[in-house]
DNA sequence: AAAAACAACTTGCATATACAAGTTTACACC
DNA sequence: GGTGTAAACTTGTATATGCAAGTTGTTTTT
């Protein structure tokens, strides 16, 4: 009669998601408190980011869905709102007119650069409230993961998973 | 000319606020997935599992709150959806009638124990997806980040925090 | 005991996220 | 060179998340 009891400890104790999130909350509220100075969230410096390392700073809409492992569909509201706000544009491919091609306005890129402060502070208080050692765990923990279950993983050179 | 270019790619390189993001949303979709026969998402699994953990099987908003690391706003509604499915009730403390107390339903009881077999596979995936030692080390990294990010921190051990 | 202060939520507003079902454009094949 | 299929999004719908500003009930002050 503990039964379901014991499981419901067992899965509070072992469960990833609930983990994950729990810290990807917490993390995110400390970034987006050091940024309020910007008028920027954590998850809008993070896409404007990934679109200035874009070549030619330049970013198809599926690129940037890969990169940041988010949906397209996701992907496409997230842009919607920084377009309106004037800080990227979104265009289509001259080569493939199903592409959309975003691009940060002069705006987003002057905006992008004055927000590298706040950044680099709520960095460094979030490594200083971990400890060096364990901000660097959990880095590596989250890239490993990252990538093991990314999509593309497994393609290329010999896993052993078993996709098949 | 390169300068911002390079900031980007630090920030990329090092951010842990898109790296605990992405992995959170990559865990959460394997969780959702293989969840989804029971009809329930990840957060609400484990948001009911918080509650089955409650004392006498109920657990206070407030204390939901703090387990989860979630804004009580956030709770409100998570908890709604929830309670219109019959999973949940929401009454007030008699003891303290700004409180409101949670508690599952028997159907809510018999669907989060339904759940569980589902939840299980979920996690042994990703277990095997990660390797059990990486797995580990992602529990532990988590575990405290968010210990460390937690507002209870410091009430302990002598720190230099002023909550005065 | 009335007033002030506080605690525990709730609501308004805005963003983030995902799946399923559409839409538009490219491409392959006949 | 039309047709069918596939790719790259977009839209509909639903949940998740947080801050700021209420609301309601409790506790503290005076």
């Amino acid at each position: 009669m503990t039964d379901h009891l014991d499981a419901a400890r067992v899965m509070a104790a072992q469960c990833l998601c609930f983990r994950a999130r729990r810290t990807a909350r917490a993390i995110t509220r400390a970034y987006d408190e050091a940024l309020r100075p910007t008028g920027l969230q954590a998850t809008q410096v993070t896409l404007m980011n990934a679109v200035a390392l874009g070549p030619d700073g330049a970013q198809p809409m599926g690129q940037l869905a890969e990169i940041l492992a988010l949906e397209i569909s996701t992907l496409t509201r997230n842009l919607r709102a920084l377009e309106s706000a004037g800080l990227l544009d979104v265009g289509r491919s001259e080569t493939d007119r199903r592409v959309r091609v975003v691009r940060l306005t002069e705006t987003g890129k002057t905006r992008l650069a004055g927000a590298l402060p706040y950044w680099k502070q709520a960095h460094g208080e979030i490594v200083t409230a971990l400890g060096a050692d364990t901000a660097a765990d959990l880095h590596a923990a989250l890239d490993a993961t990252a990538q093991a279950m990314s999509p593309a993983e497994g393609r290329k050179a010999g896993q052993k998973h078993s996709t098949a």
